[in-house]
DNA sequence: ATATTATGGATCTTTAATATCCATAATAGA
DNA sequence: TCTATTATGGATATTAAAGATCCATAATAT
């Protein structure tokens, strides 16, 4: 149960790409200097992140990545699914919930069923409930806010002095 | 980025647990057929269970499982991390933070430092926020609450009829 | 044309999850 | 006390995923 060190890659270049919105296109050779990775294994993180539309790629001399959107509108749930992929957090094993449906029959009452004709399971909706949670935590932080974040911690830093 | 077949295993076991709390302890041959997994297998994540607390066991003739505590007092939280570890769930790799200690420098200020000396990486900051709103979530939901549900969308199925 | 830079495929290594087996210890009951 | 039963921990094997590298190819600026 944790972010893989891609995602911790790939939402470091973004940042990096964000900062230096103004500059042209940065290059891999840059971006893996900077995050002391190799850029073998860091271009096929950005590659994710150019097919999910958050950055753009250039191939050739001066070429690079740069963000396809404002830092602002780039979500860390949308760098990380990019990322992780899209899987559910929670895969049920009990798929067709035997117990569930045997505790309901104890009751002497049928289980709901959904439109697959299995009954849910309930164990299943509380962890997806848990990462609908998550998830919206993950949507209202962009790469945006964390480079704010930096200018305010150090202003803070600035004022006690 | 998912939780473990263990942690599915674990949680439905606790429920079955706490649906025969009247009877007598349950023995791993009695859940192992319930779940469908093998007794080797769940024998390693009950002692999980049982080191953390959860459980009791006993040996011997007439032993098995029984729950270490009311339900109600067992959370999604503890049992998740009983079974998957305290790690957290982001490590930031750039642990100096030396991208923000590049951009704050730029800005002419220096970084805020933990007590470790280290500047904090922001990116973790958001990651851990998400981390605490998700535990949150997984404290407020117990053995108990699934138990509950299942009552509650039976009557609510059988009052429809 | 040439040097540069990203892409995708193939492949290898490392690590974590899944899974089994066995010897040992504890317990109930005869 | 002896026996059958049940949990525990160690060792180990297997499988799947993450982490990492290499290379041939395509696109681009000069």
């Amino acid at each position: 149960m944790q972010f893989s060190k891609s995602t911790d890659y790939a939402l470091h270049a973004l940042i990096h790409l964000a900062h230096s919105e103004s500059h042209n296109n940065i290059g891999i050779k840059e971006l893996s200097a900077m995050l002391s990775v190799s850029e073998s294994y860091l271009s096929k993180i950005m590659s994710k992140l150019r097919r999910d539309g958050i950055v753009r790629a250039v191939p050739g001399v001066k070429g690079g990545y740069e963000l396809a959107r404002a830092a602002g509108e780039i979500t860390f749930l949308e760098v990380i699914q990019a990322i992780e992929g899209r899987q559910q957090m929670f895969a049920c094993t009990n798929l067709n919930s035997q117990q569930h449906q045997l505790l309901a029959e104890e009751k002497g009452i049928e289980r709901i069923q959904n439109d697959a004709g299995h009954g849910e399971c309930l164990v299943k909706k509380v962890m997806d409930g848990a990462e609908q949670h998550l998830h919206q935590y993950l949507r209202e932080h962009t790469i945006q806010s964390v480079l704010d974040a930096v200018t305010k911690n150090s202003n803070h830093l600035a004022n006690k002095k």
